[in-house]
DNA sequence: GTCTTTTTGCAAATCATTTGCAAAAAGACA
DNA sequence: TGTCTTTTTGCAAATGATTTGCAAAAAGAC
């Protein structure tokens, strides 16, 4: 989500990789979605300013914009074996998934920080990742009586 | 992993599904694991004893079990992508990858539960399932040097 | 500009998981 | 126990996301 970054282009540079006009166009792609997009709907806005761009280039370049920090990866709800992407930013937060609407929230917590605490204190274990999502019933769809998600008692295709 | 659980068959006649000897082999074998398994490895012991069972019975199987509440999916690490089971225990855990050796250390905490309870609270949204996974370096192969996971800055291959 | 290295587009491959289908097994009931 | 109905299985082929090999094109360095 949108926040005052450096250019795509300067990123790429700090970050010691080519610029291409690839990487430029899915950065500020990234940047500029409100929503967290995975490489196939990605790939589809890139198509609309770039054409002829490929969908390989676009999973190439989102692993190279994952490993070099400019990008983060995300993992949600049912939906975990897509992999979402969204901006690195500095602020930790997470995420919660409504089931039957889709929207995403997204919250700060310091209570995960306590947790890795808690780990490596007990277990002596360095956390370096974690990988925490939530999913469930929005407020909004509550309300509306919308409690039990269309695609979960029943078979989930 | 293993815990006195009921029988594999009488688990299967409490959740209301047909005991198929397919069902009860690979509920025991899961019951039998120290390991979290994914399809294909559940597959690999299943066929010691039953050596025409088919990949997609087990397949078809964990997602019945699954959809039972008699086994649990997980999903760890930089293997995210890659769904492994556990039989349903009573007390919630969650899971730390070491990157370099990959042994999964399970832990319990208080903290996730007031995550949930703070996400409810503040944004009235109603959690049915976390996902929750921590990697990193677990306190052996931190103590015999291995910081830098093999697969971590090298290509992912 | 020229040269070297990295990146791209394209097509084909891979890997986990799913599905259609006919035969086999499970559960219900006579 | 035998019969009937429904669910499950094995097998093969399909799917869907992601990856890879390769030759041509673009980026960065000199």
């Amino acid at each position: 989500m949108s926040t005052s970054l450096p250019s795509p282009e300067e990123r790429l540079r700090a970050a010691g990789q080519r610029v291409t006009s690839q990487r430029v166009l899915l950065l500020r792609l990234l940047d500029e979605s409100k929503e967290h997009l995975d490489a196939e709907a990605l790939y589809a806005r890139a198509r609309r300013e770039m054409p002829d761009i490929n969908l390989s280039t676009v999973y190439r370049n989102l692993a190279v914009l994952k490993e070099a920090g400019l990008v983060e990866q995300r993992y949600f709800a049912r939906e975990h074996g897509r992999e979402y992407f969204e901006p690195s930013t500095a602020n930790e937060h997470y995420h919660f998934t409504c089931l039957v609407c889709g929207r995403v929230v997204e919250f700060e917590t310091p209570l995960i920080a306590r947790v890795r605490a808690e780990l490596q204190a007990r277990h002596g274990v360095r956390v370096r990742h974690a990988c925490i999502c939530f999913e469930g019933v929005c407020a909004d769809c509550a309300a509306r009586g919308q409690t039990v998600p269309v695609s979960e008692r029943s078979s989930s295709k």
